[in-house]
DNA sequence: CGTGATTTTCCGACTTTTCGGACAAAAATC
DNA sequence: GATTTTTGTCCGAAAAGTCGGAAAATCACG
């Protein structure tokens, strides 16, 4: 579970009250003041979720909300707007925010809203790492002649049979349905030795 | 995107407003008076979430809660609450409800919810899409004759660079670096028609 | 509708693979 | 250390696969 929580808040008493209602929570704070200062941890693969402040001294919190965009569009951000500002908020919400809060904010609301962004974070992220993986197992059917692919995959099954079975010849060639002699043949056109795969106990390494 | 919001509540005016909202924005209401008559929609492959009342004649909505997460721990259940009952509230969302509104709801803040709840849940069913088609491709590389182990395997092959040649079987021939009668042959054997290949742009269809 | 290009099927000689049987060598069992 | 089992290799006939050539079917286009 992704728990970081990067904090953009310029008055230091309110910065500080919220790092210590994360951190009872178990959330991991990282308190900045300004967004200068911040912009540098908002990556597309950071694992939590931004907490700004609104309006600040510099730069404002849709300019935030813009260049979170810009670097990752799935990157959750938390807006704090002043009391009972729903125009802002709304807007907020219509140019990507994840959500906002009202400033005086009661902690509980606080944590509740950063729990759903961190899971929609986390969710995202997941997502990510299952498609790579997808389309690294797609990609094994591609380059070379088709015998070459065979071949390939040939001396993969075999070796796998043969790694199952510790290396035993006549039952790896049981196992994959075929006699003995032919399995042998099929070892020798690919050199593969039966001995390599013996002598290990799990019969996967 | 899941659009589907499964609505439970006794008070038909409130149902109707609510119905209404939604529609405003495009989503799916399906409109329930009690826990009873919504129950069979709550199924674990659910394309929407749940809003239900908390407190209703019949049944509790915590009921309901349990009974959702039974079916699913990963479909949200948005919670309507009275007026400012924060207790009850934090109880809802420790039980594992997805989040609150207080009764005379905003209906802004009411659609901002139930979009992230749905969010939530197009991610979920996504994730799970993507699982299994993960764990289909995994499993190639398992069981069956050696012989049948290869057939499949050549068989993706070829369609692959059918697929990438749309269609046309000389072309493939030449990428699979095998004369055209022997691609026939092979694909003979697969039972595989080229036509099957062709009128496609992208190859994949 | 004809003409040329392409796809598909069929043939047949040639090559490779399959697989049972045999056998010596190595390992395991008693 | 004798015996049984397993391994690795070789042989050879039957089966299957390869692939050039060619004819038939289909498509493309003016």
């Amino acid at each position: 579970m992704t728990t970081k929580v990067l904090i953009i808040e310029d008055d230091s008493a309110l910065r500080s009250s919220i790092v210590q209602t994360l951190e009872l929570e178990d959330l991991e704070p990282i308190p900045t003041s300004s967004f200068t200062q911040a912009r540098r941890s908002i990556r597309s693969n950071f694992k939590g979720v931004v907490l700004s402040d609104i309006k600040m001294p510099d730069r404002d919190g849709f300019e935030v909300l813009n260049f979170v965009r810009a670097r990752d569009p799935d990157l959750p951000v938390v807006l704090l707007t002043g009391y009972s500002d729903v125009p802002t908020a709304m807007r907020a919400i219509k140019e990507g925010a994840y959500d906002y809060l009202e400033k005086p904010c009661d902690p509980d609301r606080l944590i509740d809203t950063l729990r759903r962004a961190l899971d929609h974070r986390s969710l995202v992220l997941e997502n990510r790492a299952i498609r790579d993986e997808l389309v690294d197992q797609q990609s094994v059917v591609e380059g070379g002649t088709l015998n070459e692919q065979l071949e390939l995959h040939e001396r993969k099954v075999i070796e796998q049979a043969l790694a199952m079975e510790n290396g035993k010849v006549s039952m790896a060639a049981k196992r994959l349905g075929i006699p003995r002699n032919t399995l042998y043949d099929h070892m020798t056109r690919l050199r593969i030795v039966a001995k390599a795969f013996r002598n290990s106990d799990t019969g996967i390494e």
